[in-house]
DNA sequence: CATTCTAGATCGAACGCTCATTCCATGTTA
DNA sequence: TAACATGGAATGAGCGTTCGATCTAGAATG
């Protein structure tokens, strides 16, 4: 386990976490935690600020006092999720045996991607993201440094089995194996009776097939 | 071109189209445009039947005559644009060769997932149906008749090509398959600058594979 | 140690607004 | 004339947000 992080979007690196312990930022996780819930059960939209705070146990009035606006909650939500994935990608590469580490990941990935709750939150957020330009922005930015940091992870990888990529098809590799795995957590609620003994091992199959791809 | 058709969903079949043009469904098509149009824009919950009406160029009262309230209007939605797909498969196994049908749909798919409109709303529905019964049981239905028509397009190209696999391996092969599709859809909201001229054939290598897989 | 002070935490009523939905008067068609 | 199409105001509920009153913990003071 490495020490906890968070990614700091202003020097652009990860930074070691304050372990915030004040009042102030039990409140704020409190809040955060009501909304995942909220929003899980009920959209973004479709959650009010006074079941939130329900939920939060406290008034409708005080969730103001941690956050400016309900799309402000919304905002920190994402950059939290997101940057969960940033620590995720983090400790692969810093892995000794980098390979083991990520195909050990890919079956967590998997798992994670076929849990419902988690995969409806998750899209909630990028259907967020196709019509408000600032959960957008966040989305995207996260997305991008989640993007690098695994084309770095390949490259290692494909030098050592005696691949030398460019940038472009090490990218594009990436956007593969990415949606490869975003698309689970759409098959998952759309299919509730997956099989899995069978299916993810093919999907393992494929991933493997695209990660040894020769041109 | 096939003639209009939509699944009948009671007798499990594609039906005729009876081609309406009665003021009716004039109105009811006219609604439906519209309420898309705004669902892109902000979300399900997040459009009012207010905006709805107002480009759907009639009073907010009227669209009652024509939906019984606003779930209404998602589902017919939903069920609308789950039954184009439904065409589309049909279509495929009904040309002469199938495989080439495929092969050339395949193409087609790729440009649709990876446009942000469609995709949009489509994410936006997955969404709703991973917390609204209602809208996930149509969808669920109408998935599971994608996949019927898909398996049985997939087990006539594997057994030209020689294969004879059971229905698990297919069922599993076709989750891989969309799932790879409906992760385009993810991606093309959090990366706007994908390059298609790389990615896309990279893709379509991977899709091969899947399809020629051998146990 | 006891008291006072103060700044932040917390509440919940209140505001103005918009929403989904209803309803009835009016317009249109056959 | 009868049946349907349409409009738009009315309703009541719920929304996000604001705000002033109260409470509380701990520092400051004596």
């Amino acid at each position: 386990m490495l020490p906890q992080t968070h990614y700091d979007y202003e020097n652009r690196q990860m930074c070691p976490e304050p372990v915030e312990h004040s009042r102030a930022e039990v409140r704020r996780a409190q809040i955060l935690a009501a909304a995942v819930d909220c929003f899980r059960q009920h959209g973004f939209h479709g959650a009010s600020i006074s079941q939130i705070s329900k939920a939060a146990g406290m008034s409708p009035g005080h969730i103001y006092h941690y956050f400016e606006n309900k799309e402000a909650i919304i905002s920190a939500i994402v950059a939290s999720d997101l940057e969960r994935f940033l620590v995720l990608t983090a400790e692969i590469r810093s892995a000794c045996n980098v390979r083991e580490a990520m195909l050990a990941r890919v079956a967590e990935g998997i798992d994670q991607c076929l849990d419902p709750l988690t995969a409806g939150l998750k899209l909630e957020i990028v259907a967020e993201a196709s019509r408000n330009p600032h959960v957008a922005e966040i989305v995207r930015t996260a997305d991008q440094v989640c993007r690098e940091s695994l084309m770095l992870t390949m490259r290692d990888m494909r030098h050592a089995a005696g691949h030398d990529d460019d940038d472009t098809t090490l990218a594009a590799m990436v956007e593969v194996f990415v949606a490869m795995f975003e698309g689970l957590q759409i098959r998952t609620i759309r299919n509730q009776d997956i099989d899995r003994s069978i299916v993810i091992p093919l999907f393992q199959n494929a991933l493997r097939n695209l990660l040894d791809h020769t041109p």
